[in-house]
RNA sequence: GGUUCCUUGGAUGAGUGGCUUAGUCAGCGGUCUGCAAAACCGUUUACGGCGGUUCGAAUCCGCCAGGAACCUCCA
């Protein structure tokens, strides 16, 4: 491979080139959602940037299999080994069965994701489906010592795997550190140690979500999940695991440690995590409460919001930020991404009209190449988008008649936009998502912007006028070019 | 307090020792146009502060200032 793909792996922080265990094939895990609200803007950037990550892969050749599950059980408020579960106590708010929040929102949430036009994982495995392996798991580091039975639930005894292995190897962190910062909270007289974390929790009788185990009825710990559906999917070793980072201590580094006291070694490769949205240069989450959901951006519904923006424009904003730098929200930026995606797209819809000449005056020869070349340098996504800009001019430039394009170099500028634009990057065309009514529709706006036309030719402003303003108030663009007129509707 | 990281022009957001500009949005000037809009061309403002390494630093090192994430659930 002439440009091999290098990722950054928050392991050894540093960029590394991506060599799978067992090419072509490449095993994949993301954490998904805890279902028990609706998915906010700091959800889609992970879930867009394993996408673009899933689509490339795909894309150099590899057989991909891509996990992400979803966290419906063992999710715990407040503290966690201490608090009540998140989806319980949703259900007792909303006087609903556990499963039926679960099913509203995972609905919800893949409809959501759908709209961003994030592909389906290959697995999405439940950890409420997954109680048995969870439970295996448990006896597997009880069994190799590295975990102490108290009172029906299960804990890791950090302090004895810090004495064979290192526990922080992920979040740099070192042991006599975690003792000194970690909060002494009520009830942790069943651990030994305050940062010792549950690997099965007793259930405490109005605990509704619970299931037999060797130790009590109750309920696997928060980062049994992962380890055990990770070892169920992807095996033993596998090559890629993300998350956002706000994951990685304590629940990346908790995998590690489980994953080590079972098995010997750690099952992953590479590391990865995507950074925070902030908002007012604060992150964006369900705790502190300044977050706002995917639908409100997409309905506009939102105090802080100036208008509604579409799933199109979320995603272009998020790919137009390298995937761990913090990105801000603001309306400005969102308008801002509006704008942009839709002078990128309208460059495409020129491509596919553009007539070849016998020469050609734009550069188009590296264009595919410098695409490449960014994504495989940690999945630079701002500058292909860049480079598609810079495509975006020429297209511009030959739509206008001010340059001219072969036919050779023009079919290779279609293949290079859409397979970047669209394939990789998976954005779409909003405006183009045509179905029958609105084919009709188009040609009956058609009919008026040529009635227009004549108009124009006979110099009878006063007609042409009142179509193109009539048009424009009820909320369409009209753009004269020197072929005619083209319309878009806000 | 500890760990990790960040600080780039009006707004966003790449880059990482010199070679060629990131890009987008906004602004300004021009071309085009019946007038506009769009498009295209040109263009203004920059690398937190101080010191060091170097022929040369926005880029490496040190210190300082400011900010963030994690250390409690969070993507």
């Amino acid at each position: 491979m002439e440009h091999p793909l290098y990722i950054y792996n928050t392991l050894s922080r540093k960029k590394e080139q991506f060599v799978p265990f067992h090419a072509p094939h490449v095993g994949m895990y993301v954490c998904g959602p805890t279902v028990y609200g609706d998915a906010h803007l700091g959800h889609a950037r992970p879930a867009i940037t394993f996408d673009l990550l899933f689509r490339y892969l795909k894309h150099l050749g590899y057989k991909v299999r891509y996990v992400r599950n979803i966290t419906d059980v063992g999710h715990l408020e407040h503290d966690a080994d201490e608090g009540e579960d998140k989806i319980a106590k949703k259900a007792k708010l909303e006087q609903l069965e556990p499963m039926e929040v679960v099913q509203y929102y995972v609905t919800r949430y893949h409809r959501t994701m759908d709209a961003l036009n994030v592909l389906p994982p290959s697995i999405e495995p439940m950890a409420s489906g997954h109680i048995i392996e969870q439970i295996e798991l448990v006896k597997k580091i009880l069994e190799n010592g590295y975990a102490y039975e108290s009172k029906g639930s299960v804990y890791f005894d950090v302090e004895k795997y810090n004495k064979d292995h290192h526990y922080g190897v992920l979040s740099g962190r070192n042991i006599e550190d975690l003792l000194n910062t970690t909060r002494e909270l009520d009830g942790q007289s069943e651990k030994r140690n305050p940062i010792d974390f549950a690997l099965w929790k007793c259930a405490q009788p109005e605990h509704i979500m619970r299931w037999p185990s060797p130790w009590s009825n109750g309920f696997p710990g928060w980062h049994c999940e992962c380890t055990a559906m990770g070892k169920k999917y992807l095996g033993e070793h596998f090559d890629i695991h993300g998350g956002g980072m706000d994951l990685i201590f304590p629940h990346h580094e908790c995998e590690i440690a489980q994953a080590v006291a079972s098995q010997g070694d750690d099952m992953v490769h590479y590391w990865m995590h995507n950074n925070m949205i902030t908002i007012n240069g604060q992150k964006m989450g369900k705790s502190l409460g300044n977050f706002i959901t995917l639908d409100e951006f997409f309905t506009g519904k939102h105090a802080l919001l100036t208008q509604a923006y579409s799933a199109m424009t979320i995603r272009f904003f998020i790919l137009q930020a390298h995937y761990r730098s913090t990105v801000d929200f603001s309306n400005d930026a969102l308008q801002a991404a509006e704008k942009g995606l839709a002078r990128l797209m309208e460059a495409y819809r020129h491509l596919l009209k553009l007539t070849p000449s016998e020469t050609t005056t734009v550069d188009v020869k590296d264009l595919r190449q410098k695409c490449y070349d960014a994504l495989n340098d940690d999945l630079n996504s701002p500058i292909v988008i860049s480079h598609l800009f810079d495509a975006t001019r020429a297209i511009n430039s030959v739509h206008n008649g001010k340059a001219s394009i072969s036919a050779s170099d023009l079919d290779e500028l279609k293949a290079v936009f859409h397979l970047f634009l669209f394939d990789i990057l998976g954005l779409k065309d909003e405006m183009s998502e045509g179905d029958s009514s609105i084919d009709a529709f188009g040609k009956a706006v058609d009919l008026l912007l040529s009635i227009r036309q004549q108009a124009k030719a006979d110099k009878d402003w006063a007609t042409s006028d009142k179509i193109r303003n009539e048009l424009i108030s009820y909320g369409f663009t009209i753009k004269d070019t020197k072929d005619g007129s083209e319309w878009s509707l806000n």
